[in-house]
DNA sequence: CCGCATCCTAGTCGATACTG
DNA sequence: CAGTATCGACTAGGATGCGG
């Protein structure tokens, strides 16, 4: 596994659509993914997702489950009560991002040292004066 | 798989430091994931990463590729040849993260469909006269 | 060939205040 | 409770030009 690329045939990844992008597009935004976390349990409701989430604005909430909805991520139930309440739910397919998110995640945890490190020491060796 | 939260036993899901958001991190930006992709057949020159993205300019090839060497992920070789050639190539833990890159990829192509279809819909029903 | 510096625009997000 | 509306800050990223 470090076979020479030959300069030549070196393969277009972004031909038209690619599904690279697609898949980040969406779960990209700052709030996507945590949404999806939350609400991997079952239904939640609104506020719920607000205090789940620290520092989420109200804001930034409504529209990040909009976007997830418009992309048949989440289900939006309205109950007509008195105060109102909403849940949201997982779509199936959301449930099968989430495995694979959870596979990302877990790749983090496993390399958030060395990553770490990394930053650490190419840091340390660009600015030795901070100051 | 539905019962519903609790309304009281929420997990807070970004505690301090959210490893969801530190993997989204290394992985946003509209070019990290693509050039991971394009580099992970072996060593890449500068000038064939630039012709493989396609529509990437030359500051944000230059400006990921050096954020993803900070963390770690590619490393830049450096011939002193005249004219100049530098390689990149991917560390193993930017090649575990490609495996898993890959199933995000897959689950993409596999809902794109889906996905495209319920946009649709949800912007059917709410801009019927766009005009 | 490889890359940095500068300028500038467009999108993203937070704060705040107001509604059904 | 569950939103919407408006504003303003910040930043990612594109265009362009120079330099080793």
């Amino acid at each position: 596994m470090s076979q020479r690329n030959t300069g030549v045939t070196v393969q277009v990844v972004n031909a038209h659509a690619c599904p690279v992008r697609e898949v980040l597009d969406r779960v990209s935004g700052k709030w996507s993914v945590q949404i999806l976390v939350a609400a991997a349990h079952g239904p939640i409701r609104f506020t719920e997702l607000e205090r789940s989430i620290e520092g989420i604005s109200r804001r930034m909430l409504t529209l990040t489950l909009r976007n997830l909805e418009r992309d048949g991520l989440v289900t939006r139930t309205v109950h007509p009560t008195v105060p109102p309440r909403v849940d949201y739910e997982l779509t199936p397919v959301a449930r099968e991002l989430h495995e694979t998110l959870q596979r990302l995640t877990d790749w983090a945890e496993r390399n958030r040292v060395y990553i770490a490190e990394a930053r650490a020491s190419y840091d340390a060796e660009r600015e030795p004066e901070p100051a």
